[in-house]
DNA sequence: CTATTGATGTAGAGCGCTCCAATCGTTATG
DNA sequence: CATAACGATTGGAGCGCTCTACATCAATAG
């Protein structure tokens, strides 16, 4: 910096000044100043500018799963706005708990401007202590802050489509492999309980206990084909698991949907293969990140202050793992 | 860190030596300031740290698709080795070249002690130009580099065992939907022309433009299809591609593998799934992140010069979108 | 009993930037 | 024509840490 200054004939300050496109610099010294650092190949050290400034124009981005294809979806919208907005994104990842805290503190360390959490597994306690540093932003799980912002779809309303969807169908056993404590598990358990009450079905509730995961889905199956009773449909808490379902019920032997109906949840492009073709519910996952980083600047550039919450709706995609049961 | 050294009795420079975990600080002192610091709330700066000092104990990563799901698999194996040797991680990503080399450099910005590239579009002057400023490891690119390592599996060799699995059962006009620009993609071409010729196959040798997605497999079996000698089998640049031409192939009413047989690579998990039960190439996606981590700090704590070519050998995963042609 | 050594501790100069207060020309104003 | 007012520029004090060189001191050696 010190260089380009000298080459460029002004002080350091200003060269600092047109690094960081200040206005109220004139043209002629603005053209002066870049020139040299062309020529010198100078480029600011972000390190130091992060420690000299309050802004670092970096949003953390924490992901829960990078298996699942949910986030990879929340994250493209996240990116778009991002990059539209000139900021710059930092990600980390868990998983579990444990990790995503170091990941979230590690984040917060580099000083990032805000964060947005997808689906994190963390505590609230660590998401309020870590919004209390910088902005946090959490997609894809409720929390009644006042200072947090969250995006989310109404779960609750989501297993509600996918329940009545079944009901319609004439499934009265309806079994329900939740997300253990995955984000929005508790609100689809909660949903799909509450449907099945108002549809008379409250005898048939049968939740087990289960994760985001391939491996839970198939875990949670094969608990379902234990029972005395098994059910003739399987709402699962989300894509993948509902995948696992499905696997495990071709081990079986059982037909889906001829024997078996299994619904899932996010609508993420596996359920979309012609092979799959799940029957699973809609949420807006790229929209849905794009208005998270919208909603962090509203607090870093407008200087909102109060916590905005958006719950977005779910939609029913009917797909050709759900019919009928059989009679 | 004033008040710490203040409140410990002892010298700021003590201080940083504890915190630093260096040896040659008495016990007594060192429980002083961890006291001191705890009951202040104290934690190191890292921004500070990193600007003043060389090493920053973290490991840039590059992931070229987050949609794919062989980099959630490498980056687990590249997570578990980090976590294990002491190193965090910072994560970004394209998609596309542009994006990548931004990211690539917003990594180096933040001085990063070493970068992973994983499957990187990047060009290689791009990379070798980053290796000057921090070592760089690349996964799933072959390239032919002084100074650069590269961790990566015998996409040749790879396409060689689909071809001769194919050919063994008895497909002559076996086409190739490539990847395009992807990495690793143009040596999977190769393997698969070379292949065919060492068959007697020239003859049959097609291939058509494609790229790691799900899309371009259904644009390439669309091509294939609208060809007057369509093939009875279909080698597929990656599982996601495979998995589209899958479908488009469904689409088409076409039955895999009774009419055409599809061949995929990557051995990712969606080609396990019972429903798409895809034959493939596998790789040691995993394995190779923890190489990748390996090799980089060989580089970076012993203080190895010349780079290293790790080469692993893939293998034939048989399930159940090859058999036979029709007669 | 003094010189040597090795383990500990300390002072202070950076790392490369931002930002505030102050300065310097200019032009508009009464 | 003096002066207020404003835009453009500059000096210099930090930001919070590391690191080199040097100071200390008890233990050991000669």
């Amino acid at each position: 910096m010190e260089d380009v200054a000298a080459r460029a004939g002004v002080s350091r300050a200003l060269v600092s000044l047109v690094m960081r496109q200040a206005p109220n610099v004139s043209a002629h010294r603005r053209r002066l100043v870049l020139d040299a650092a062309a020529e010198l190949g100078y480029r600011p050290n972000v390190l130091a500018r992060n420690l000299a400034s309050t802004r670092t124009m970096t949003l953390g981005v924490l992901l829960n799963d990078l298996h699942n294809p949910f986030f990879a979806q929340a994250f493209d919208g996240i990116k778009a706005a991002a990059d539209a907005r000139g900021y710059r994104l930092l990600v980390n990842t868990g998983p579990g708990p444990v990790d995503e805290q170091r990941s979230l503190e590690s984040l917060l360390e580099l000083h990032v401007d805000g964060v947005i959490a997808v689906g994190p597994l963390l505590p609230t306690a660590s998401l309020v202590a870590a919004d209390r540093v910088a902005p946090v932003t959490v997609v894809g799980r409720r929390l009644r802050s006042r200072t947090i912002d969250t995006i989310c779809n109404d779960d609750a309303l989501g297993s509600r489509l996918a329940v009545d969807h079944l009901v319609d169908l004439g499934h009265r056993r309806i079994a329900h492999v939740d997300g253990g404590p995955g984000a929005g598990a508790a609100a689809r358990r909660g949903g799909y309980e509450r449907t099945m009450h108002d549809h008379g079905l409250g005898a048939h509730v049968q939740v087990v206990r289960g994760a985001f995961t391939e491996a839970a889905g198939v875990v949670g199956v094969s608990q379902l084909l234990g029972s005395s009773t098994p059910p003739t449909a399987i709402f699962c808490g989300n894509d993948l698991s509902a995948v696992g379902a499905l696997d495990r019920l071709d081990d079986a032997g059982l037909d889906v949907p001829g024997v078996v109906s299994v619904v899932g949840y996010d609508d993420t492009p596996l359920s979309a293969l012609h092979h799959i073709s799940l029957t699973t519910i809609n949420q807006p996952s790229t929209e849905m990140g794009r208005l998270a980083v919208d909603s962090l600047l509203e607090r870093l550039e407008d200087g909102r202050t109060g916590a905005v919450h958006r719950l977005l709706s779910p939609t029913l995609v009917t797909r050709h793992t759900s019919a009928p049961p059989p009679p």
